[in-house]
DNA sequence: GGGCGCTGTCATCTG
DNA sequence: CTCAGATGACAGCGC
């Protein structure tokens, strides 16, 4: 409370008793009840504007510079910084442009009454003074809040006079440029408030930063026909190239109003960096998240004039603000319709089907599955080459015959199969594949082409002996051919040694078709096994990757749900901040503008456009509903 | 007795 | 053309 009366009184009621000797007139309430900047209504025509602009910045303050570490104003700095990061982490700049520049249009009676401010200051130096301290009282109950004392607002003096403010802050470079010019402006105005020169030195700092956001800016036509003091001509003209920046929405905006406002505001601004201002005042030193700044801007139409009521902290309000409440269908103008794409995309609807714990318990399910089959060792790809047509006895005992790694690996070694063959045995058939034991033999050891007839004979012979077991259709009928071979030893012996068989053997024709079939026969038994067995594998396979599948399915649904979430939540956020921004903005007679009639539209290019509500809100709803529509219809 | 899975066999295709 | 392998289809068998 004293630090705002030191400072208001005198430089506060001075340079309000020297702009209203220039017909200005200076409004400290708001600036004193909130964190607003002050309020300057031109008295002299028939339009008045209110301008609330601290040209100074806070971010040298914020950052804590020249503040004493036990300041009161350091929570609330800390709170705004807070807050900022907050509005930081809403998203992308591109899907939350933040950018925001307001710029108020309005009429202001001639009769230069007070419009819509309850406390004149311009008159009565003592009155302001009275007022000063009741509005600091409340500054106090609002958090101890002060907002710098600003009123480098540019304003006509006579005639229909507009005053646009516009609420905006650059990107850091920008802003730190700008804070050397204010900090000089503010020098000037500190030592002598109430020279023409400071004031011009004012206004054209305010004009070099309104020079860097003339590409952002979106401003009203200039205000023709005006009379202006010498030194607001000056500053005038800095921005006659405003017309040309200005958008043709936005007058086709201000065409739709009633009371045509349009709002250039750079939220974004509002997170640069704290500044290291606060040499002027520790009041000034709370605020610094939004640098507000009033220039000139000149509107052809009287009844555009403008007046802006800014605050320059307004995000500081969200944290206490009781607007947190504000349902996510309120904010529909509020957001860029890419965010709405996005929370379409998000696809919302679906998010509370998904139950967690089935989630998770489906991924650790999953995670065991991966675990198995990545033991599996099972290939599709079948061993099988036409130079290892005697697979079989390489394979595993009770294995898939010709199917197993160990067959692939031993196909491989090429030369060791190929002497194998050579030295072919029935008794590594044995060892090795027909599980079924329906073909049984004997150990026959380095057995050779030669003699591998004889060999075979000897262990048919003794293996019937040992193993009477269960025989096959085919074994029975070689048996019956009095043949020293079992079927088995007739399918899996080479081709070679199979054709030296026949012709060895003086067997019949039926003989050999016989013994042709049962070698096919036999073969495609194997050949039989091993296919289911990879039908079986393949199957296997198939369902670990449609659990891993499902498990990634997961895994991004949650990742959706998460996101969804957090952009719910700055969905929220933003609409909280916006409410708390256009609560805080004026309308033509001075009123804070009410937040269900406007909304704050953000448009592609990163502006943040305040338009009525209900024509945003349902366009945007519109455009949002053909995006899902667009979507359900797609599967 | 029917369903189901396993197995063997045949026919066919491919390399 | 032959051979070996792969595979779908069918049938038999046992549970």
């Amino acid at each position: 409370m004293h630090h705002m009366k030191k400072y208001f009184t005198e430089g506060l009621i001075q340079f309000t008793i020297l702009l209203s000797l220039i017909g200005v007139r200076v409004d400290v309430d708001t600036y004193l009840s909130g964190y607003f900047s002050p309020l300057i209504e031109t008295d002299g025509g028939p339009s008045s504007a209110f301008i609330q602009t601290p040209f100074h910045h806070y971010r040298d303050t914020a950052a804590g510079h020249q503040v004493h570490p036990k300041c009161p104003e350091l929570d609330y700095f800390f709170t705004s910084r807070r807050l900022l990061n907050e509005v930081r982490a809403l998203g992308s700049p591109a899907r939350f442009p933040t950018r925001v520049s307001a710029w108020l249009v309005h009429l202001v009676p001639d009769d230069g009454s007070d419009v819509g401010e309850p406390h004149d200051l311009s008159g009565d130096p003592g009155d302001e003074e009275v007022n000063a301290e009741n509005h600091r009282e409340e500054d106090d109950r609002r958090g101890g809040d002060g907002c710098g004392l600003s009123v480098s607002q540019d304003c006509t003096v006579s005639g229909p006079c507009c005053a646009a403010g516009e609420l905006s802050k650059e990107e850091t470079l920008l802003n730190q440029v700008n804070e050397e010019e204010e900090e000089e402006v503010k020098d000037e105005r500190g030592q002598e408030e109430t020279s023409p020169a400071s004031l011009n030195q004012l206004t054209q700092s305010l004009a070099l930063e309104q020079e860097d956001l003339l590409g952002s800016s979106t401003l009203p036509p200039p205000l023709s026909g005006l009379e202006l003091p010498p030194q607001w001509q000056d500053f005038i003209s800095e921005f006659d190239d405003f017309d040309s920046m200005v958008p043709q929405r936005i007058s086709d905006l201000e065409a739709e109003l009633p009371n045509p406002i349009s709002y250039d505001v750079s939220l974004q601004d509002a997170m640069v960096n704290g500044g290291d201002s606060a040499n002027s005042r520790p009041a000034s030193s709370r605020t610094p998240l939004f640098r507000l700044e009033s220039t000139n801007s000149s509107h052809s139409d009287p009844s555009q004039n403008s007046a802006v009521a800014l605050p320059s902290s307004l995000f500081s309000l969200s944290g206490n603000s009781s607007r947190n409440e504000t349902s996510p269908s309120q904010m529909g103008g509020y957001l860029d319709e890419a965010v709405f794409d996005h929370i379409n995309m998000l696809d919302l609807g679906n998010l509370g089907t998904i139950d967690p714990q089935m989630l998770d318990g489906i991924q650790g399910d999953m995670d065991a599955q991966w675990l198995e089959d990545s033991d599996s060792g099972l290939s599709l790809e079948s061993p099988a080459s036409p130079s290892t047509s005697s697979d079989s006895f390489c394979e595993d005992e009770g294995g898939a015959t010709g199917y197993s790694s160990e067959v692939e690996s031993l196909s491989s070694k090429g030369g060791a199969c190929a002497a194998a063959y050579r030295d072919w045995s029935p008794m590594n058939l044995m060892e090795n594949i027909w599980h079924n034991h329906t073909y049984s033999t004997s150990q026959a050891e380095n057995s050779t082409s030669s003699s591998w007839f004889t060999t075979i004979k000897q262990e048919v012979m003794s293996d019937d002996e040992a193993e009477p077991e269960e025989m096959s259709r085919d074994e029975r009928r070689v048996q019956a051919l009095g043949l020293p071979f079992s079927a088995f030893q007739i399918v899996n012996m080479p081709v070679e040694n199979f054709l030296e068989l026949l012709d060895s053997q003086n067997l019949s024709g039926s003989e050999v078709t016989l013994l042709r079939d049962v070698r096919r026969r036999g073969k495609n038994k194997l050949a039989a096994q091993n296919c289911r067995k990879r039908k079986l594998d393949a199957i296997l396979s198939l369902q670990g990757d449609v659990e891993g599948l499902s498990v990634q399915r997961d895994a991004l649904l949650r990742q959706r749900s998460h996101t969804a979430k957090a952009l719910s939540a700055a969905a929220e956020r933003f609409e909280t901040l916006s409410r708390t921004l256009l609560s805080q903005l004026r309308d033509e007679y001075g009123h804070p503008l009410n937040p269900e009639h406007y909304t704050l539209h953000c448009s592609a290019n990163g502006r943040v456009m305040v338009q009525p509500r209900t024509n945003t809100t349902s366009r945007t709803m519109t455009s949002s509903k053909t995006v899902k529509r667009k979507k359900d219809k797609k599967p």
